[in-house]
Parts: C-alpha cells; sequence; structure tokens
RNA sequence: GGACCGGUAGUUCAGUUGGUUAGAAUGCCGGCCUGUCACGCCGGAGGUCGCGGGUUCGAGCCCCGUCCGGUCCGCCA
C-alpha cells in the first residue's frame, strides 16, 4: 500500500491498495452508502463507504465537512459510469476500508468552493482561504517560478546572497518602515526600500554576479497591485553592460514563460521613453491594444478654439487625437460621458471627440461638439493623420503634457479593456532611455534613483543636466513594469556631480550615503542591475486581478492584517524600552 | 489627503414611494431515501439591517458623522 496525493490517481491505478490524508470537502449519503469527497493539496477523489466496512461506516457518518481524515482504500472503476468533472480523477473513486478521523472541525465560515466570498472574510480566515483550490494552484505555481529563477540564475553563476532587514533610513524614495533601537536611545533602523545600496557594495566586493528574492517594504498607500511589503527578484551583475544584463533577464523571463505556461514570448522590442510616452501615453505602455496617440498640436496653433488653440501655444502643452476604428456607432452618448468622468480622474477638463459618419463630408459627415471651431483644412488633416474610415471615433485630448499623456494614455487603455481590442495575449517590451531627472518644481530629481549612470559624459551632464538621458531600462509587459534597473554610477566624482544636481549638500551625502562614497573609492567595477516584481510577475501568469490573491498573507487597502489583527498596541513597559512615548489623538484630546 | 462603490442570516444577495412579524438561495441542525456526485423530499434553528446621532407618527430605506472592505487619483527615488 502507498500514500498518495488524490489528484494523482489514475485509472492504472484500479485494485491497488492506498492511503489517503486530506480533508472532507463534501459528505453525502444515500440509503446505506456514505461518500466522501477527499480533498489534499493535489485536487479531489470520493471515497466510498458502505456498512460492510462496519468500523469505517460508523466514522464516515460522523465526518463532517473540513474534519481531517486519513484513509485507506481501494481504487476501482467508478459505477456506475456518471462522471465528475470537477474532480480529480473522474473515472475511479477510492472504496473506504478504513479511516481514521485525524481532527474534527467546525463549519467553515464560507464555501470552499464559492467564487465569489467577499475579500474581508477571506483574509480573516486565511488559512481557509488558502485551502482552496485556487489559491493552492497559485502558491504552487509562484513555488514554481522563484524555483526556476533560483535554477536559471545558479546555472548563469549568480550568487544568491542575503542583506540586512535592518538597515538605515534613506532620505529619497518612499516613506520608510522605521524599528526603533533599544540600545541606541531615539534611533531606528528604516526596513529596506530595496537592496540597492548593499548589491552595489556586494559588486565592490567582487561577488560579479548576485541575486536575492528579496523582501522590500515601503510605506505607501496601497492598490491592487501594491503591497506595503512585496518581494523583488533582485540582480546586480560587474563588467556587464544593460545589453547583456537585458538579454540574460530576458531570457528567463522567456524561459519561465515556455516551461511553465507554454508561452513563447519571443525577442522583446525596444522603445524609448520618449516614443512610450508620444504614442502611448505611458512609460508602461500596454502593446496588446493597438491605438496610439497623434500629434496634432501644430494644426492648432492657427483655429481660434481655445481649448485647443491655448495648449498649442504652450510649449509644455499637448494637443494629441486617438482614434478608435469601428467605435463610433458602438458608443453611446452616455458611454462617451463616462469617458469624460473617467478622463477628468487624470486633470483633463473635458473630452472632446468626433464621431466620424462620412469621411465625404466635412461639414455633415462629422458628428462632434466642437467641430464647427475648426476649420475644414484641419478637420481634413486630421482625419488623414489619424487615418479615419467612416464609423470610428476620435478622442482629443488638450491640455499640458502630463495631463494629456496620463488621461488618454488611461483612455487608451480603458478602450482596449472595454472593446477587447486586443491583439494578443502577451506584449512583453523593454523601455529605454529614460530621462536622468524629472523637473519638479523643488529642482531635479531622480527619474530612476540617484545611482543611475548617465547615458553621457560627467562634463555634459553638468554642463545641461535637465535633458540627459540615463541607463536606465525597464521591462513592460501587458501594460505592468515588472521590473526595472540600470547601469550605476561606479565613478564617485560622477556620483558626487549627480547628487549636486539633485540638491543633495555635500553633508547629507556624506550623513547618508558616505559608505557608498567611501566603496566606490576603493575600485568599484562597472556595475548595473535589475529588479522584478515577483508578485506582479506571479499575478500576470495566473491571470489574478490582485497581487493578494498570488500572496500567502496579505495586507488591505489600509496596510493591516484582518487575521493577526496587526498592526497592534504594544506595552508600555516594551515602549519605555525603546525610548517611545506615544502620542494619538485619543491621548492629545485627553 | 481626495473621488467613487459596497456593508442586511454562517455565506452570496434581494428588499418597491419611508408603512404589518425583514425575505430568497446556499450552508447549518433533525428526519426520510440502497450509488450519490449542484442528489432529492419533509421539518427546524439562525438577524444589534456595520456603528452613533438626526428627521419622522413610523427608518434596512432619507440626512449628518464615523468605522470597516474594495477600485482609483495623489503618493510609490
Amino acid at each position: 500500500m502507498r500514500s498518495i496525493y488524490c489528484g494523482a490517481l489514475r485509472a492504472t491505478d484500479i485494485e491497488k491498495e492506498v492511503q489517503l490524508c486530506g480533508w472532507v470537502d463534501t459528505r453525502r449519503d444515500h440509503g446505506g452508502v456514505i461518500f466522501i469527497d477527499l480533498r489534499d493539496r493535489d485536487g479531489i477523489v470520493q471515497v466510498v463507504f458502505d456498512p460492510d466496512a462496519q468500523e469505517s461506516f460508523e466514522l464516515a457518518n460522523r465526518v463532517r465537512s473540513e474534519y481531517v481524515l486519513q484513509v485507506r482504500g481501494k481504487v476501482r472503476a467508478r459505477s456506475p459510469n456518471t462522471v465528475n468533472k470537477n474532480m480529480g480523477t473522474g473515472e475511479i473513486e477510492v472504496y473506504g476500508l478504513s479511516l481514521t478521523i485525524l481532527n474534527s472541525a467546525e463549519t467553515p465560515p464560507f464555501p470552499l468552493d464559492a467564487s465569489n466570498v467577499g475579500e474581508d472574510v477571506r483574509l480573516r480566515y486565511r488559512y481557509i482561504d488558502l485551502r482552496r483550490l485556487q489559491m493552492q494552484n497559485n502558491l504552487r505555481f509562484r513555488s514554481k517560478v522563484t524555483n526556476l529563477m533560483r535554477n536559471y540564475l545558479d546555472a548563469n553563476g549568480f550568487l544568491d546572497i542575503e542583506t540586512p532587514i535592518l538597515t538605515r533610513a534613506t532620505p529619497e524614495g518612499a516613506r520608510d518602515y522605521l524599528v526603533p533601537s533599544r540600545t541606541h536611545e531615539g534611533k531606528f533602523f528604516a526596513l529596506p526600500q530595496s537592496p540597492q545600496l548593499f548589491k552595489q557594495l556586494l559588486m565592490v566586493a567582487g561577488y560579479d554576479r548576485y541575486y536575492q528574492i528579496a523582501k522590500c517594504f515601503r510605506d505607501e498607500d496601497l492598490r491592487a497591485d501594491r503591497q506595503p511589503e512585496f518581494t523583488q527578484i533582485d540582480i546586480e551583475t560587474s563588467f556587464m553592460n544593460e545589453e547583456q544584463i537585458m538579454a540574460v533577464t530576458e531570457g528567463m523571463i522567456r524561459d519561465l514563460f515556455s516551461s511553465l505556461i507554454q508561452v513563447d514570448l519571443g525577442t522583446f522590442p525596444r522603445m524609448p521613453f520618449s516614443e512610450a510616452m508620444e504614442k502611448y501615453g505611458s512609460d508602461k505602455p500596454d502593446l496588446r491594444i493597438p491605438l496610439q496617440l497623434v500629434e496634432i498640436k501644430d494644426l492648432m496653433g492657427e483655429v481660434e478654439f481655445k481649448v485647443f488653440a491655448g495648449p498649442a501655444a504652450d510649449p509644455k502643452g499637448r494637443v494629441t487625437a486617438l482614434n478608435v476604428p469601428g467605435a463610433g456607432e458602438k458608443l453611446s452618448r452616455k458611454q462617451i460621458d463616462d469617458y469624460t468622468k473617467f478622463v477628468s480622474i487624470y486633470g483633463a477638463k473635458g473630452l472632446a471627440y468626433i464621431k466620424v459618419n462620412d469621411i465625404s463630408d466635412l461639414e455633415e459627415g462629422l458628428q462632434s461638439p466642437i467641430v464647427k471651431h475648426l476649420p475644414p483644412s484641419v478637420r481634413r488633416e486630421i482625419l488623414n493623420r489619424v487615418n479615419a474610415q467612416n464609423g470610428d471615433i476620435i478622442f482629443f485630448g488638450a491640455d499640458n503634457g502630463k495631463i494629456v499623456s496620463e488621461a488618454l494614455g488611461a483612455l487608451r487603455c480603458k478602450l482596449g479593456a472595454d472593446l477587447d481590442l486586443y491583439t494578443c495575449e502577451w506584449a512583453p517590451l523593454w523601455v529605454v532611455d529614460f530621462p536622468m531627472f524629472e523637473v519638479t518644481e523643488q529642482g531635479l530629481s531622480a527619474c530612476h534613483h540617484p545611482f543611475t549612470s548617465p547615458s553621457c559624459s560627467i562634463e555634459e551632464l553638468k554642463a545641461n543636466p535637465a535633458p540627459a538621458l540615463s541607463r536606465a531600462y525597464d521591462m513592460v509587459l501587458n501594460g505592468t513594469e515588472l521590473g526595472g534597473g540600470s547601469i550605476r554610477i561606479h565613478d564617485q566624482n560622477l556620483q558626487q556631480a549627480v547628487f549636486e544636481i539633485l540638491g543633495i549638500s555635500p553633508e547629507q551625502q556624506r550623513e547618508k550615503f558616505g559608505f557608498l562614497l567611501d566603496a566606490l573609492k576603493f575600485g568599484a567595477p562597472p556595475h548595473g542591475g535589475l529588479a522584478f516584481g515577483l508578485d506582479r510577475l506571479i499575478m500576470l501568469m495566473t491571470h489574478s486581478e490582485s497581487i493578494r490573491d498570488v500572496i500567502a498573507f496579505p495586507k488591505t487597502q489600509s496596510a493591516a492584517c484582518l487575521m493577526t489583527d496587526a498592526p497592534g498596541v504594544v506595552d508600555t513597559l516594551q515602549l519605555r524600552e525603546l525610548h517611545i512615548k506615544v502620542n494619538t489623538k485619543e491621548t492629545k484630546a485627553n
């Protein structure tokens, strides 16, 4: 007799004796026979007990949902020949010879086979939620992914090295999670937002190929694809340029897709950041959707329509058209109103459109609240540029460049989803040639992070930093940023120059990054790397709607754990040891 | 910090213009049924309508506040 998983049973096992352990999925009795669907991590199998197996039958009679059982039985063909497609193995069942109740169980708070249980209940009883087949599949898939990644990276000479979880707060970037120090009064550790600096120091130390499946922590507001603690596949190499790094990491993702879900991603196309913003209004374009933004700013300089002419005259303005082929008749007035509301989220003040009813008639053939403001020559040129056909609808965005890109970029994705315009299932690409800096009201800030190498010389950078490009690259899949990285700065003079441009004073440089600047003096090799968001990758590959569904114990949107009720209050004594006094709204009021 | 959606039985939901004792399905409990597999049939238990306040003769329903869950904007080097 052998122990076996339910889902592993096959018709070839008929007549064999097996031992199964699992939970009671459902129990039915009809006349003198008891049927128990036994569920383990691998599937469900039906076990039958009849009064001939007297002792077992008595026990089976007492069994309820989610009891934990050990069953010995004989595999046999189903009789009659009805097959339940939901079951692991279908045409076979196990005839129960003996039964041990390993543990009893209360009725579960929600049905395990339901697909629409409220997420708060699932999270409160996460250990039960995780029994569900969907979650079992997701977490097993996740384990396969990390296993394959480890094998791939190991085969390519990468070393798995751990870096500290208790580390220093960083001045830039996301909010840190802080941990008070007991031994150093008034001082705090921070949990790492990423192992960025440590992996660079490992390069200085001569471990020229590093990886880590690293927990990272950022105290920012949550989203469906953002948790306060999440997992990165963190990679860093010395002596490799961006081409080599992209090649090795692209190879890893391609291998994952082909061996785990039989998808050939092909060679990833490259797209400069500027093109992504211009054509897709996003630095992570979803290339499954064929729609593109088309510039029409140059056509609007002379028109009297202020909504378009204003942004057209503004150097920071943008005027753009988005043609949706064949959607003119599909979209009702109400739907267009809904899209107008949708783009207003991104700051757009309205959503102009033209329904192209008859392309040959520039007066009567264009249905639009704004077309009367445009001279016929401009109408004709717009239609030409977006390659409009009868039945199309053209949307317009006119505002400052940021708002137009974000609003129409988001609209493009929403239209793609609503109208199911997808041309393929998977669309990966690399976005490259990012700017070094972003211009803000406070001055320049780093687009990637302040350790990213520019693609120009130090002299050119100092002379004119704003337009400089960086040696950063993002891997994008279906409109999701899967990973990003860059060639780092390995020259301390260049690093100091970048800090200066970012407005970080020499004192701050010393205080926050002194150890990095020191390390760069001691022969730092040229190096660079990349980090993948593991949770997002698994989410995409398993077609999950939220990364919560691929994380065993996630937090709610308010960054709490409903199961453990974390975060919680702590004892005053504990606080005193940490030299901390809490000052909440309640204590203030008292 | 902001916008929006939701909160009614263990679970998923319905609940009309504000009007009698708040319903359904499923689950649960008891009984019946000799091969069920969404089994079937009979019976039963199960509710602080998230919480607090207000309007009203009367509130699950209207108003204000608040808490919780979710989606998004800001934020996330």
